[in-house]
DNA sequence: TCAAACCTTGACGCCAGTGTCAAGGTCAAG
DNA sequence: CTTGACCTTGACACTGGCGTCAAGGTTTGA
């Protein structure tokens, strides 16, 4: 998606027709984009996070990391903590409210 | 907010008035529902689980539960699973990654 | 060569959740 | 009684993420 694209999350190259060019790690990216979108995540944060998107392990980037960036990662893990915490505490009571139902129905 | 009440979230009683009158439980209430749409769920999914929201644990209604209410919250119970798995994995990877830059950094 | 299929950009509209503002009703204090 | 603070409703606008559509350029194939 452009939308992505402009947002700063996805880069591509333009071969000389003006075509963008999406490589193959990007294509990945846009599917982890996705599953953040679709988690709950807003584009700004899913921005935070990028430098931790890399796939193959080792080429990730680990020069040019200012304190800025650590923080924000940090506040980024924290936020992320907080709410696999609601809504992990929301999932098990409807598991309860459901285990209970059965219990009822004998 | 009179949006969660349109939207079905919570109910009010007029008193003569016309003010709203919030109970004590629908205060509480607007408290998780805040939390669940900080945590990125729509207010189609919450209203979904909202059988499932009355925090005093006697009170809660088990009867006129329909199938379908039930196979509502079986798949709403899974999505939030669905979720909780993508965000702990980005969790995790921003943590493993801001592990390795303090190790890096000695 | 020419038409169909694809790409580009830009503009517009949509939906969800929220904020705000105007016009009026109600209430408590002075 | 009047003023100011609060409530009501309805309308409007805004942000984010997305879809679509028009106008134009590129490529492919008949």
């Amino acid at each position: 998606m452009r939308f992505y694209e402009a947002k700063g999350l996805i880069t591509s190259t333009r071969s000389a027709n003006n075509y963008r060019d999406y490589s193959e790690a990007t294509l990945g990216r846009v599917q982890q984009i996705r599953e953040l979108l679709g988690a709950g995540l807003s584009t700004q944060a899913i921005r935070a996070i990028l430098p931790c998107l890399e796939s193959p392990r080792d080429p990730i980037v680990f020069e040019g990391v200012t304190f800025e960036t650590v923080r924000a990662l940090e506040r980024e893990r924290d936020r992320l903590t907080e709410r696999i915490d609601v809504l992990a505490r929301n999932r098990d009571a409807i598991a309860d409210y459901l285990t209970e139902l059965q219990r009822r129905a004998n």
